[in-house]
RNA sequence: GCCGGCAUAGCUCAGUGGUAGAGCAGCUGAUUCGUAAUCAGCAGGUCUUCGGUUCAAGUCCGAAUGCCGGCUCCA
């Protein structure tokens, strides 16, 4: 200890009183002092100079403090690491042989990873759980030791933990000297913590999955067993965390897929083909539509462009070097070596390439709903969300340098635009920077991330840093679309990319006279039109806003009487545009809505003989309410409004 | 690709070694009915595929395929 301490430091209780107090006493001591007994009781944590800590933990210098108690930001991701410490406890007293790797509390609960001779089952997970109770019972005081490298070495050796050793290695080069390590009972971790004072308080949890997962997420390490849980401070909580999930599943777009007959998959077909049924094609067709007009409107030109190409043209673009894991293995045609293509720029590149290029072109904006074939592993593919064959709403922009950050303002412009359109307002962006592997100079790289972040924060948008998660061409910007569940997708990306023009010797021929290099931007609004797809039957819960359902108004008869009114009800409504069925059949009205109904039809429209002799109809929608008789063009004007609306946002 | 699970009628599922079942959907008939299911009848399956054990396999074993939950990867 320096000669200048002393045993007396300065607390400052949530910046307002000051307190002297003896150096290195617990911060529950001091909170104890200063707080009612109930509250001081109730803390569970305390925040140091702002740093979440140990109630437990010595007060070694002047500070700042404040209690932190249940629900308070941070703690519930507290809680769950404290669950899953419980949880490597009751597998540890209930598996004898069993290694424990890492336990982290994540998004919506928490995770351990173990190391065991054969595969758990749900039976196990189940004792696992009941074991867990008993622990939480025993209320034990989970205590923080902070010890040397050397000294948790030994510990862990003597425990046999290889993984937490392997874990302390890596400390130990990046030159830490101590760690800290927690104790509940007999078990032990190796842990930054901060933990919660003992295991009482676990109150609400469950565990709610079980998954193999490799050691550091790399697929060369072990394959280690993942038990998944979740936890909560109250059992209410937990409860409506669990009925999210039930909605989640009600929402799964595959089932409704199948329910809704909009898209199938078919083992004698391929996984990861999809099959687009009349109902889902529809829907694509009016986001085709909308999309492509939506491009023509700002100034962008359409493409077609076939779905193979010579191997050659891979070879050139650098796709045989850097993405032939992902594609389909050549076939030959008439001696010649060709591929699908797993991208569409290489073809738009030669469109530009078939003349000489003026700078006075520039910016060119080009656009292709281009279908691209990619092999993705048979554990990654996922409905609609991960598939083999998509057709992406691709577009590239070729501009100078100058002209880059402008157009990278209009395209997240008109991205935003398009999402918001669909009903998403809510996105997570992210930037992302130069991989492992690579092409292009380094400071090509750099121009372009600067680029890319400039345009987003002259926009005010907030975005991360995604750091080496670009493509191996360029960074990019990706954007997470959040639906109403708050589940994040990736569609959009745009892409810059300084190194395809260099290789296929893309030029235009400047104010100077001279040759130089545009930049070409790739982007995707969308995605795919798969996934986007899919997201949108989840987002919507298949219950599509009225532009986009397959039909958009059914009309119901009474009984036959009305079969003649209702019939021309029908042909006005399509002769006006729009989606319209009958449902004449000899069933009772209530089996009809219910039909109508469980396809989630916007509009009922109810044809008795009150209707035939008024020429009117009654429209129900799928919400369950009653419009009030109307005329049939009171109707068309209606849903014209509402199907226009959505476009002013 | 890896770990684990699953595969029975269009869908949801029952059937754990002894002759394949239900509900819904479908079809036929009756019923003419006002805001989420009218009644009756009929039809529908080489139990994913291939191989093995057994007197006997939907059921037990092995493999393949596909799907599901994760990991990794990603639009």
């Amino acid at each position: 200890m320096a000669e200048t301490e002393t045993d007396v430091i300065t607390v400052t209780f949530n910046g307002e009183n000051t307190e002297q107090v003896k150096r290195g006493i617990p911060a529950s001591e001091f909170l104890a002092s200063v707080l009612s007994r109930k509250r001081s009781k109730n803390a569970i944590l305390v925040r140091i100079d702002g740093e979440l800590k140990d109630i437990s933990a010595p007060l070694t210098h002047d500070c700042g403090i404040e209690a932190v108690f249940p629900g308070d930001d941070n703690t519930l991701e507290v809680l769950r690491h404290t669950a899953a410490h419980i949880m490597a406890q009751a597998v540890k007293e209930l598996f004898t042989d069993v290694q424990v790797a890492i336990g982290p509390a994540i998004e919506n609960g928490f995770y351990y990873d173990f190391d065991y001779q054969r595969p758990f089952t749900p039976e196990d997970l189940k004792k696992i759980e009941a074991r867990m109770e008993e622990i939480v019972k025993r209320s034990q005081d989970i205590t923080r030791e902070d010890i040397s490298l050397d000294e948790a070495e030994k510990r862990f050796e003597k425990l046999g933990e290889k993984y937490k050793l392997e874990i302390l290695n890596v400390l130990d080069d990046q030159g830490e000297e101590e760690v800290s390590i927690y104790s509940q009972g007999e078990f032990v971790d190796l842990c930054r913590g901060p933990h919660l004072p003992h295991t009482g308080y676990l109150k609400a949890f469950k565990l709610t999955g079980l998954a193999g997962a490799y050691w550091r997420g790399d697929e060369t390490q072990p394959m280690l067993q993942r038990i998944y849980g979740t936890a909560f401070f109250d059992k209410k909580s937990l409860k409506e965390y669990l009925n999210r999930l039930e909605e989640a599943k009600k929402r799964d777009h595959r089932r409704l897929g199948r329910d809704l007959d909009l898209f199938s998959v078919h083992e004698e077909i391929g996984p990861g083909l999809i099959l687009w049924h009349p109902k889902g094609g529809i829907i694509r067709k009016i986001i085709e539509d909308f999309w492509r007009n939506e491009h023509f409107r700002r100034d962008y030109d359409m493409l077609f462009t076939p779905h193979i190409a010579r191997r050659d043209l891979w070879k050139t673009s650098g796709h045989l070097d850097f993405y032939s894991e992902n594609m389909y293995l050549p076939m030959d045609i008439d001696e010649v070596s060709y591929q699908l293509r797993p991208m569409n720029c290489p073809f738009h590149i030669a469109i530009y390439n078939s003349r000489i290029r003026s700078y006075r072109e520039l910016p060119m904006r080009w656009c292709e709903l281009g279908t691209v074939y990619r092999y993705e592993r048979t554990g990654t593919l996922h409905g609609l969300m991960r598939v083999r064959g998509f057709t992406q709403d691709d577009g590239h922009v070729f501009c100078r340098p100058d002209q880059l950050s402008k157009e990278i303002h209009e395209i997240l412009d008109l991205t935003l635009y398009v999402l918001r359109v669909f009903g998403f307002d809510r996105y997570e962006i992210y930037l992302s920077t130069r991989p492992d592997k690579y092409v292009g100079s380094d400071e090509n790289w750099e121009s372009a991330t600067d680029a890319l972040s400039q345009s987003l924060e002259t926009q005010g948008l907030t975005y991360e840093i995604d750091p080496g998660e670009g493509v191996f061409y360029g960074p990019k910007i990706d954007i997470k679309i959040k639906d109403c569940l708050d589940r994040s997708w990736q569609c959009s990306t745009i892409q810059v990319d300084f190194n395809l023009p260099e290789r296929f010797d893309v030029r235009y021929i400047g104010e100077d006279g001279q040759p130089h290099t545009p930049i070409m931007v790739h982007r995707a609004l969308l995605g795919s039109l798969e996934r986007f797809f899919g997201v949108l039957i989840e987002h919507y819960a298949g219950a599509f806003p009225l532009w986009l359902a397959p039909v958009q108004a059914i009309v119901l008869t009474v009984t036959d009487r009305q079969d003649q009114w209702a019939g021309s009800v029908t042909k006005k409504l399509k002769a006006a545009g729009i989606r319209t069925k009958a449902d004449f059949r000899n069933e009772k009205l209530g089996k009809k809505i219910r039909e109508a109904q469980l396809d989630k039809i916007p509009y009922m429209l109810i044809v008795g003989d009150q209707e035939v002799i008024d020429m009117t109809v009654s429209p129900r929608t799928r919400k369950g309410q009653k419009l009030n008789a109307m005329s049939l063009d009171d109707f068309i004007a209606l849903v014209e409004r509402e199907c226009r609306d959505v476009f002013n946002c």
